[in-house]
DNA sequence: TGACAAAAGGCAGATATCTTCCTATTCTTC
DNA sequence: GAAGAATAGGAAGATATCTGCCTTTTGTCA
């Protein structure tokens, strides 16, 4: 889609605010089905169809800084006998673009402002 | 479908089948998805279509000890980047029953002769 | 033989991440 | 303003296992 530079995507809004929102909440760690879970059941469900989607946003993310990621320990996972997870967190920068973007059109529903925001 | 006590199904025999011929040709230890992959290469792709059907055949197989497993060590799961694996492995007891199972009937295509078949 | 019960098969989806390929959209440059 | 390039989105599938629900088949018993 070729956009400008050092803009973000509703996409990549909605995943720096729920990362944030999650933080607040005490949980300073998700992992992609977390956050497509979370999307899903907010207002912005249209923004995420398939995962594929999600993954290459999340990678996205990670690539500009805005998202660090660390490898859940596979023994926790073969424990709980699922896949393993990949935790992100919201790096300084990921709330700084957030916070730019929302100041940037502030009256937009997706772009609305959130619990804790205060906190950025 | 309510079988016959002491009767092995086509599924079961394939996954005996394929369990042995693997073995002979120096793996003798098999997981679900490679069995999945076998079976769809063989002339018996139309016994496999759910991958749930296969994983409750090796679940039955292993109920009744014709197969054991053991799961693949996480870290070499995680190194590799992938789900972690459960090796299965064809008992005494399972190819007795193939044995049996194949003299049964010996003339029919799905259950032939198979390579190997000597050292049972 | 007919009815019932038991078990197998199929479909779908949960769990989790990632890749590839194609389409659609937007930005930039001329 | 139009053309071209870049990139996001969507669909699908690979990797691996497992569960639940419903349908179909088959063996057994009356």
């Amino acid at each position: 889609m070729r956009r400008k530079k050092g803009t973000l995507l509703p996409l990549e809004v909605s995943i720096l605010q729920c990362g944030i929102d999650l933080a607040v909440r005490g949980a300073p760690l998700f992992h992609g089905f977390l956050i497509a879970k979370e999307i899903r059941d907010r207002e912005d469900a249209k923004l995420l169809t398939a995962h594929g989607t999600l993954y290459k946003a999340l990678d996205r993310l990670q690539k500009s800084g805005l998202l660090e990621s660390d490898w859940e320990d596979p023994l926790v996972a073969a424990q709980e006998g699922r896949p393993r997870r990949r935790f992100y967190h919201v790096t300084a920068a990921g709330k700084a673009a957030l916070v730019k973007s929302l100041e940037a059109v502030p009256a937009q529903a997706s772009q609305r402002r959130i619990p804790g925001m205060a906190a950025l």
